[in-house]
DNA sequence: TAATTCTTGACTAGTTTTGTCAAGAAATAC
DNA sequence: GTATTTCTTGACAAAACTAGTCAAGAATTA
């Protein structure tokens, strides 16, 4: 579970590529320049992208980048796993069963796969398009409130 | 936005502690031990929840940690926070407008922003308690829906 | 054919993570 | 009060990862 410059470069350059495609194609050293961002790590970003058909290139003279889908259909959670790898949560080794609950599975796991399963289910909500129109502020939900469940109690 | 075997031991080793409250005291190299971590690095983490006022420690024979805190009043977010450091967010470098919305705010900011809130969000709805009563799995939702607001599209 | 632009992969500096090690301080059992 | 146990603190270091560079090459168009 991390994210990196890679995975905000990643966003940014869609954005960019996303605002100038009335225009025309923009290239990387457009991007790189206007964000201030090295071209050549960039260049590892979009190659990427294009290979997990984001985006596709135009080579030559005004050559460059253009979205390979509709901004509705680029999804972020999409977009991340492809350049961050998978969200995956760890739990504990184990060697021991101490910290296992009633279905033998270590307590610690549950935490760490829900929040995983939480931010996959929001990022899988939200497309380049609502990037866009700015539709992502107060969009984040609080969890389902827990129930006493007396039959799992510890103690 | 990181989370490291440093937060996961954390929360293990809490969940340790917890478990074995009403025998007596958890040792270090106990919790080591059955979680096959190093010890010495295990002290890093139990130094920094005591610091934080999480766990309590008794030197001497017999001695090593329990809670500080009955088990509900050990938040997740508070946890990782002191642990992890803050959830934060950056957009992009600023250097220009190509990629600000409406409010003249980095368009990425808002995703990045928001992702951080709702994973403190759900962090913080999930206590110690929690975890040992199995009380986590199918708590996470989706984010509100977006509505189509016309005034702020682009294209 | 020349210029432009993407393509690919090897390479590297710096930072962060994941520990290790050692000297010391506090508490208890005896 | 001495020895033992256990936590405390801080310096140190290997390994992995991030962020970025570099260079040779392939495709396209003017």
């Amino acid at each position: 579970m991390k994210l990196t410059t890679k995975g905000r470069y990643a966003v940014l350059a869609l954005t960019e590529i996303a605002l100038s495609e009335d225009k025309n194609l923009i290239k990387i050293s457009e991007i790189a320049k206007s964000q201030n961002i090295s071209s050549t790590y960039l260049e590892q970003i979009l190659s990427n992208l294009k290979k997990n058909g984001f985006v596709k290139a135009v080579r030559g003279p005004n050559g460059g980048y253009k979205l390979a889908l509709k901004a509705e259909n680029i999804i972020m959670s999409d977009v991340i796993e492809v350049i961050e790898g998978k969200i995956e949560a760890k739990g504990c080794s184990h060697k021991n069963v101490s910290c296992t609950g009633i279905s033998g599975k270590c307590l610690n796991h549950d935490l760490w796969d829900e929040l995983g399963k939480q931010i996959d289910l929001f990022l899988s909500h939200i497309s380049l398009k609502d990037i866009l129109e700015g539709n992502i502020l107060g969009r984040s939900r609080a969890p389902i409130i827990a129930e006493n469940c007396d039959k799992m109690t510890i103690n």
